[in-house]
DNA sequence: TGTACATCAGTGAACGCGCGTTCACTGATGTAC
DNA sequence: TGTACATCAGTGAACGCGCGTTCACTGATGTAC
């Protein structure tokens, strides 16, 4: 073979690395298969070695985005238990700062491409749905009482306030009105983790 | 001149509204000048009779569709004072609907093409801003307590709560968990809503 | 150990297609006489 | 009132461009002898 074993692998990794950055900035339509390769040092006719369609990228894009995000609030978590501070808070405020609104290609991909997946076939969203299933189950781990019985419903409504507030603060023009809409969804989102404690 | 008076008005509102429809329900990049014209049985060669470019009927379809949503507000919010209910519960319950879930062409703008918008240039960004700050204007005068110093900030995230929850709704591809991001919205913005009356 | 060959990741031209935009044209109708 | 003309919303061919995908080819390297 002209490379080595493990040459592939690793440049079938980046691509889907490089695919899971710019489909979080430009959107998933808005990339072309040309941009990535070139983010890739490579030409596009090389593309099909590796995958059998952009859609078949998009759904390796999109997951291994999904799992790169839970790690990084599963490591947030460690650390603030092992600060002994709230996981919660701290979640919460990392996700909803003026740095994850301004870098969506490093941000969570429900917040960048939530309305656009929801446009793609079934198998894309059936692959989408798991790794939304597994960063729910790490946000309800981060809750004061994980085994309430409301701690999944909780869970939902927190991240639903996550991706609804960044989303806001990313289309209000005015830098005000988006640090309020950062400022406010923190208040709630512990506000409803305190008060299902209670 | 070839039409009446009022022909040209009319069928630039009717390529607004088309558009308002095809956005929310394909996306603005994955909807065609040419598909928009046809809807309104027209060949595209005549859109720039109407509009300077496709951008600025982006801009117009947004500041229609918002402007439609905030009057459905409205409406809501009218319909349960009339009938001595909770005008917020009014909304929050019509918003979080299967569905609204399942027709994104004729419902919420933010919720359908958030993301996709907040890539487009701020001259669009900064007119939809001003429809943003007019929903949460209504969906303030919705809570139990209008004048409360927090109305404001309460209300931005009750907005969050419900645009989040929307489009995790939308992209759970088993129903099942679908109804359970609609319904865990709903208790929490009314909580949220409730907690702050308190 | 040295040579001939097979492999296959990556190249770059080409495919059909749809996009936003332009433009010369049409033809029904309002207006001027 | 009847006729000639000006207007301009809408038509449809054409523009350059970028898209996803295909394909004949390259050439460095692993493998067989």
């Amino acid at each position: 073979m002209r490379y080595s074993k493990e040459h592939k692998a690793e440049t079938h990794r980046r691509v889907v690395e490089a695919a899971a950055r710019r489909f979080r900035k430009e959107g998933i339509e808005g990339t072309g298969v040309a941009d990535l390769m070139a983010d890739c040092g490579l030409t596009h006719g090389g593309f099909y070695a590796h995958f059998p369609s952009k859609e078949s990228l998009v759904r390796e894009a999109l997951m291994a985005a999904s799992g790169h995000g839970q790690a990084h609030l599963r490591r947030q978590i460690d650390d603030a238990r092992a600060e002994h501070q709230d996981p919660l808070e701290r979640v919460v405020r990392h996700y909803l700062t003026a740095l994850h609104r301004d870098r969506p290609d490093r941000g969570c991909c429900v917040a960048a491409l939530g309305a656009e997946i929801a446009r793609h076939p079934r198998k894309t969203r059936e692959a989408f749905t798991a790794g939304l299933e597994r960063t729910l189950d790490v946000i309800a781990a981060a809750l004061p009482d994980p085994s309430h019985p409301q701690a999944r419903e909780t869970a939902y409504a927190i991240f639903s306030i996550m991706i609804g507030a960044l989303q806001l603060s990313r289309l209000l023009a005015d830098p005000k009105l988006s640090q309020n809409a950062l400022d406010s969804g923190i208040k709630a989102a512990l506000r409803l983790a305190s008060s299902q404690a209670s």
